[in-house]
DNA sequence: TCTGGGGTCCTAGGACCC
DNA sequence: TCTGGGGTCCTAGGACCC
């Protein structure tokens, strides 16, 4: 019989903005947008007055015209995130994050120990208000997808647990845009075949759902209608890219000017691998024109490295190949980044198995050793790639 | 919601190899 | 005159997330 999971999704409320009130008493219970430019993070005292993330700032300022705005501070939520994780850590065996502020626990077999899943859940939310002064939401159910909604329904400083049995019951109502990994694309997609909710979703069959999404997505929403997410909690995630980007304001089309910032990347990036010691082998270019269009070049070099020359050397010799497109349209922001970290490459693929048991949960090479490399092409045609879709669904070979 | 910065993963086609 | 089967790596673009 299959093990029910007891996983937590834990999001502090409105992070930035949380981290200035906490530091700053002048700024509790008032709203708070942090940025002047572009929201980064509104309170949700700001929230209440219509103001949202990456929302303008003198939209924000109107629907708003008494909150306080304050700069970014970087170190302030590095130092909180800090704090956040370590009681995160303390909480559960298995973290894993997903942002600055968020993250899965998995508290499976903790009952014993620690009580129910809904009593950690308490004491994490309790400890977090106690001693880092902050606030969390947490939602709690059998799956990653399941808990990570139920966060998103209780926010903000608030619990939900879907009990086990009960989670089908909870997904069918919801439109399905408010499921995590569902976005505009998909919903206009699914919204034009009828299907506003997971419930509707649900009464499609894969195929259906295959052929309007395509593999990967359409696989996806039928195992999250059919309530059949079986990711794994999965603690020590590395990061597979570096990159920074700059928008230039207005469009630029003088290549002195955009070397002078490709410049400045290259050196933020290189900068950060270095610290960080990592290094990679794919040097991106990324580009937005005018009209808001996207381009991106990339040069795959025989070596892993994080030298500044080396990078920049890449990183000039695509934006020349690129000066054509941008003498057209005129260039808005210049990006680079650099992938094919090295130590990230025999990655994991989880391959559950349909019915019951445990998941197969295992490296590219380990899937070669056991079933032969045709195993790895047909689960890679079938959609069995790094997260949107790992199950294996009945009628699958 | 007229748009910042930093990421992850999926798709599809081509070059190349045995 | 017509052209197999299996596989790897790379590039470019999309979708989505915080």
């Amino acid at each position: 019989v299959p093990k029910v999971r007891s996983i937590l999704h834990a999001d502090v409320d409105a992070f930035y903005a949380s981290v200035h009130q906490r530091n700053d008493p002048a700024l509790r219970g008032k709203p708070v947008i942090v940025g002047g430019g572009v929201v980064m993070a509104a309170s949700y005292e700001a929230r209440a007055y219509g103001v949202r993330g990456a929302m303008g700032g003198r939209q924000a300022r109107r629907l708003c015209p008494h909150a306080i705005v304050v700069d970014p501070d970087w170190p302030a939520y590095v130092e909180a995130s800090k704090q956040v994780f370590e009681l995160f850590r303390e909480s559960a065996p298995t973290v894993e994050g997903i942002s600055m502020e968020e993250a899965f626990l998995d508290v499976t077999g903790l009952e014993r120990i620690r009580g129910s899943p809904r009593e950690i859940a308490q004491r994490l939310r309790r400890e977090m208000r106690e001693r880092v002064r902050l606030p969390v939401t947490v939602g709690v159910a059998s799956s990653k997808l399941v808990a990570k909604i139920a966060s998103g329904a209780a926010k903000p400083d608030g619990l939900k647990v879907v009990e086990p049995g009960a989670e089908l019951a909870f997904l069918h109502p919801l439109p399905v845009e408010k499921v995590w990994g569902v976005g505009p694309a998909t919903t206009a997609k699914l919204n034009e075949h009828g299907i506003a909710t997971v419930g509707q979703a649900a009464e499609r069959t894969k195929a259906e759902l295959f052929e309007m999404l395509g593999p990967a997505a359409g696989r996806f929403v039928h195992g999250v209608a059919q309530n059949l997410d079986t990711r794994r909690v999965r603690s020590g995630r590395r990061r597979r890219s570096v990159g920074a980007q700059s928008a230039l304001g207005r469009s630029t089309r003088e290549p002195e000017r955009l070397d002078t910032v490709l410049t400045a990347l290259v050196d933020k990036v290189t900068r950060r691998m270095r610290s960080g010691a990592r290094t990679g082998r794919t040097v991106h270019l990324r580009l937005r024109f005018a009209d808001f269009s996207r381009a991106t070049r990339a040069h795959t070099l025989p070596h892993a490295t994080a030298d500044t020359a080396i990078i920049l050397g890449a990183a000039r010799t695509l934006l020349g190949s690129a000066l054509p497109v941008i003498e057209e349209e005129g260039c808005t922001l210049v990006g680079v980044a650099v992938s094919n970290i090295e130590g990230t490459g025999g990655e994991q693929l989880v391959l559950p198995v349909d019915g019951p048991g445990p998941a197969l949960d295992v490296t590219l090479d380990e899937v070669r050793e056991r079933f032969g490399t045709k195993a790895i092409t047909r689960a890679a045609l079938l959609g069995h790639s790094r997260d949107m879709a790992p199950w294996l669904l009945p009628g699958d070979e």
